[in-house]
Order: structure tokens, then sequence, then C-alpha cells
RNA sequence: GCGCUCGUGGCUCAGCCCGGAUAGAGCGUUGGCCUCCGGAGCCAAAGGUCACAGGUUCAAAUCCUGUCGAGCGCGCCA
């Protein structure tokens, strides 16, 4: 409907020989005696075009069509608003679009079937997805349904972290647990994994392999440098663990090693599928760094002078475009950094051809933006082509009292705790109602309470007493048709409302889409089921009248197949019966 | 110190990108509604100098500048 009066708008405008695009100057009205849109276009030109705003907007509203089946009166208020009442007609079209299409319904053809690649949670394999992820992940996934929906090609992707260092702690951490199973007494490193699930591993391992991968402490401590706990360098302290566990284990230092990815990485996959977030892809580093493409990006920096030595580091110089500091991509030691892959998986997803990429990272890495841009330009690449979402963390709540986390020490409230507590329904959406940029505070106890405080449960419960209308219906052995010609009886406030609110769902999506922005798809349903119950309590929807009870129905049916398709998009499940 | 994000009723938040017509919800509070399709519901009331101060504009919660306050980031960690 919006697009239909954008074109004749911009047909009206023409005809004044102005050129100007009225798409933002369109807007739904927020009091009804405004009409149905309203459009600002006549004070936005009138300076420019040194006009008074009520002529301008007198002179475009004659050029407007005066028998388009859709409006029924077009007025000029206050300072020059158009505003444009609707006909009855458009809105019946509406039920009749969404009837006839059920899933299809709100789906456009605004992503040009573009393709977008958009990549979520990433978590590094280390341990188990914890509630600082879960953001991620119901975002992520509710963004690329969204994007779908408008006619993206979507490639949803998790980057696995399979390579770096991170993992050789953890390959460490399981040893040294295990040792300690084989009877060692030793310092546990403070910079290695403390969590119960490396205990978990270590202990699988003893269980399969015994005493097989069985050093003595002194023979693994000797020489190493010392740990921050004993005035040393905890870094430096892990490392010197992470040579000689390699040197000393040699090839079955493997072996744990894959054990270890594994485990998590399964735990992970595991998780998340419960959680309904499902990918099109699991891109592993070890296939870019196996295969060189970290040395070749490196080489292909320093072929164009974008590199330079200093202290025995690889520096890229990232400040020339646009990064506040120079950075390190070969370690003093001739390691990567971090950095230095990230900047081959970058270059990896452009070959791959995609039109745009959506990275989704945590609020605590926007300083990381500008340089994987900068390398990114540095390449020869278009860094407009990638966006990068931050999404504030999550504090969770149990009532009053604020739950710390911290996943270094191993306590954090894992998200398949979340999930088997709070329920996968409640734990989507309440991920997802706040803007992403918001801090948010996620209470368990309200995720939890079935009542009228937890927006969850009022919308699902308006789709489930949909559900129970039509339940009744066939138990007293009727049958509906939807007519369209039956529409016409709908005229109570409650169903004119429910009416307006139906047609919003399209330009909600369009606009949640475009704008990243989820939680708009949240307020919305919420009014939808609303904008329901509030119909649902003043009229009657299965009465004798049978041409009125079929124009109930059909919309009753209509916010239904709505719903549905609202909470799809957001992964929460439409019940038939709470 | 510099950078990013945020500051809207008692609480949790929309609205800000793209300036417009009396600033919206929910929770909480107060008061109503079950002979009737599921009361996990509905109706109503009270409650706000949109952090503060300037500026731009016919018009500012919205744009600009500054101040204050909160969170995060500023490693040869990831």
């Amino acid at each position: 409907m919006k697009q239909h009066l954008h074109n004749l708008f911009t047909k009206a405008l023409k005809q004044l020989e102005i050129s100007q695009n009225v798409a933002t100057h369109l807007e739904r009205t927020r009091d009804t005696s405004h009409g149905d849109f309203a459009c600002n276009i006549a004070m936005v030109l009138a300076k420019k075009l040194r006009q008074n705003p009520r002529d301008l907007a007198t002179s475009i509203v004659e050029h407007l069509p005066t028998n388009d089946e859709f409006i029924a009166k077009v007025e000029i208020a206050g300072p020059g608003f158009i505003n444009i009442f609707l006909t009855k007609q458009a809105y019946h079209s509406n039920i009749d679009d969404i009837l006839r299409l059920k899933t299809e319904y709100g789906k456009s053809k605004l992503g040009q079937n573009q393709s977008i690649m958009i990549e979520f949670v990433s978590a590094n394999p280390t341990g188990p997805l914890h509630v600082g992820h879960g953001r991620g992940a119901a975002y992520g996934a509710a963004l690329a349904n969204l994007l779908q929906t408008v006619g993206f090609k979507v490639h949803r992707e998790y980057y696995v972290n399979d390579a770096g260092r991170q993992m050789n702690i953890l390959a460490v951490s399981v040893w040294l647990r295990y040792l300690e199973l084989c009877g060692e007494t030793i310092e546990f490193p403070s910079n290695a994994y403390q969590g119960d699930y490396v205990w978990d591993i270590a202990a699988d391992l003893h269980r399969n392999h015994a005493e097989l991968f069985h050093k003595s402490t002194t023979e693994v401590f000797a020489g190493i440098p010392p740990d921050i706990s004993n005035g040393g360098d905890k870094e430096l302290h892990i490392d010197g663990l992470i040579q000689r566990s390699q040197q000393l284990l040699d090839k079955q230092y493997k072996i744990i090693f894959n054990q270890a990815l594994n485990t998590i990485l399964d735990n992970i996959r595991h998780d998340l599928e419960q959680f309904g977030v499902e990918y099109e892809e699991w891109f592993l580093e070890s296939n870019l760094t196996d295969t060189n493409k970290v040395q070749q990006t490196i080489e292909q920096l320093q072929a164009a002078g974008h590199t330079y030595e200093q202290d025995g580091a690889l520096w890229f110089k990232s400040s020339a475009f646009g990064d506040e500091k120079d950075r390190v991509i070969v370690r003093e030691n001739g390691q990567f950094t971090y950095f230095a892959s990230d900047i081959a998986y970058h270059k990896n997803k452009l070959e791959r051809g995609f039109d745009q990429l959506i990275n989704i990272w945590g609020a605590d890495h926007h300083g990381y933006v500008p340089r994987v841009k900068a390398a990114m330009t540095a390449l020869g690449n278009d860094a407009e082509r990638l966006t990068v979402l931050l999404v504030q963390f999550a504090t969770l709540y149990r009532g009053e009292e604020r739950l710390q986390m911290s996943t270094r020490s191993g306590e954090f409230v894992t998200l398949r705790e979340l999930r088997e507590d709070v329920g996968r329904d409640a734990a989507r959406f309440f991920y997802i109602q706040r803007k992403s940029e918001q801090h948010l505070n996620f209470d368990l106890e309200l995720a939890k309470s079935q009542t009228n405080d937890n927006p969850v449960y009022y919308i699902q419960y308006a789709h489930a007493r949909i559900s129970s209308v039509m339940r009744q219906l066939r138990e007293q052995n009727q049958t509906w048709q939807y007519n369209k010609a039956t529409l016409a009886c709908l005229a109570t406030t409650h169903e004119q409302t429910l009416l307006v609110a139906l047609a919003r769902y399209p330009e909600i999506i369009e606009m949640a889409a475009l704008a990243h922005e989820p939680h708009q798809l949240t307020y919305y349903l919420r009014d939808l089921a609303q904008n329901f119950h509030s119909f649902y309590d003043t009229n009657k929807i299965l009465i004798p009248n049978n041409e009125l009870r079929d124009a109930r129905l059909s919309l009753t049916a209509a916010v239904q197949q709505i719903l549905q398709n609202g909470l799809a998009i957001i992964g929460v499940s439409a019940p038939e019966v709470m």
C-alpha cells in the first residue's frame, strides 16, 4: 500500500516537474483523525521552491488521481500535511492476500536476490556457549530470516577459530587436568581454562587412553618461565607450556588437541541447533592456515607496500587507511596474530563472491572494526561491502539479583542452562526484544513467568486462542468459507484497528530488515496480539449470523497467519494450545 | 587522556538514522469487567522540564556543539 501511494505521489510530483524522493516523507499516522497516511513533502519542498506549503500541497493533491480504488479522500491539514484516507477496499485486499499467500505473505523482492553472508556467534571452541553468545545467536538468526524474507540470498556462517593460540591453550589445559587425574600435583596456570568442562574432556581422555600421555610434573615444568602468581608473565608461562607439551607429546599432542576441539565443537553445534539456530556453513580457520592463505595474504600486503618491520615484528600500516594506529600481523616469535588470519578470512569471504558481508560482533570488539576495514581497503576491496553490527552485552538477573559471569574462571551460565531454565521461545524473544546496541537486562524470573508480564506468552496466547476458536468451530461441525465480499460487514472499531494492524506487517518486515532491527518485529507482534485480544473481548466470533461470522473468521484467520509468519522469523513457536 | 555506544514516567524500553500536528508501550500502582468462543484476557485512571546548557529551524526527544553521568574499547590477547 505504501508502495502504491509512493508511486502516485512520485507521478504527481513529476507532473509538477519536481524530482524528489517521497519515500521518507510518507508515513503512517499516529492519530486516525489524520487519516491512514500523512505526507509532509509540501513542507519539505516549500522553502526550496519558495512557495507557501499549503498552496504547494494543494497543487500536489490536484495531480493525484481522483478515482483510485484504494484512496477514499485526501485532505490538507495544519501547516501543509497531506492526509490520505484509505478505502475499506484497500484493507480488504490485504486479508485477501494474507489468506491466499499464507506463509509467503510478507515476502518481497526488495533484496533483488543479492547475496549476503552473515557471520554470527563464531565463539572460539574453547568452552561451551554462554548467555553472552545467546544474544548474538538470536539476533543473527532473526536478522538472517528477515533479510531472506525481503528477498536476499542469505548465507549464514560460523567461523571456527580452530587454529589459533587459544586452542593450544585449551589443549594444554586439558592435558594438565589429565595429568592431575594421573596423580600428578601441578600448579594450574592462571591463563589456562579453568572450567569444569576441561575436567570432563580430560576424564574422557583418561578413560580411553589410560596413562598413555602421562609425563612427570618435573619434566613438564622444567625451565618454563614462571607464572604471574610467582612473579612472572602469564603469557610467557602458558606459551612455554604449549611448546613443552608439543615436544613431549609429539604426535600424541594432536590427539589431545582434536579431542578437546571436537568435544567442544559438537557441544556448540548441538546447543545452537537446540536453540533453533542453523548455519549454511561452518568455516574452519584451519582451512586458511593449512592452505597457506594467511601467509599469502600477508605477502600480498607486503607486495603492495602496506607493511614494515619493527622490533622484530611485521606491522600492517592500518593507520594509512583510517585506523588509529598500525597493527602487528606477525609476532616477534614468528606466529601470526589473530588479526592476520582475520584479514585472510575476510579476503576469502569476498573471493567467494558475496555482494555484502555482515558480521555480528560483541560490543567489546568495536575497536576492531576500523582495522578490518583498513585491511580490506589495503587489499583493494571496497570496505563498504562489510557491515559490522555490534551487540551489547546482556546482564542476567534473577529477579533483583544480578548474576555474575566470567568465562576464564569457569563461572558462567551456559546457553544450554538458560534454554533449559526459561525455554527456547522465551529466550529467543527476550534476546531480540531490545535494540541490539542497547544493554540488555535479561530477567530469568520474568522470562519464565507465565503471566501477562511476559510478552512471549501474551503473543503466543493470542495465537492459541485463535486456534481454539477454530477448534470450537470444527467441534460444532460447522464450516466457514472465506468470501471477500463478506468483509464489508467488518465495521466495529476493533475490527478496523485490526485491519490496519494487519496492513502494517509488510512495512514492518521491510523496515526491520533494512534497518537490521528485528526488535521492531517483536513490538509489532505485541501490538497485533493486543489488538486481537481487545477485538476478541468485545466481538464474539462464533455467532449465528453467517455473513458476519465468516467475516470475523477471515479476519481472525489472517491474524493467526501473521502471528505465525512473524514468530517464525524471530524463531519462536506458534502453539495451538498452551 | 582518546575513541565507540548509551542517558525518555517508579522500573524495563520504543520513537532518533530520514526534524513535523497533544512524546508511545509494557511492568508496577489505583479502580472496574467472568450466565458468553481459553481471565495466560479486557477496560480505565494517575504518572514525563525526553540528563543538562547553548545553537540551527517556521518547527527539535530527533540535527550540531559543549558539559555531566553510565558501559565498553584503546596488547606482539583473542
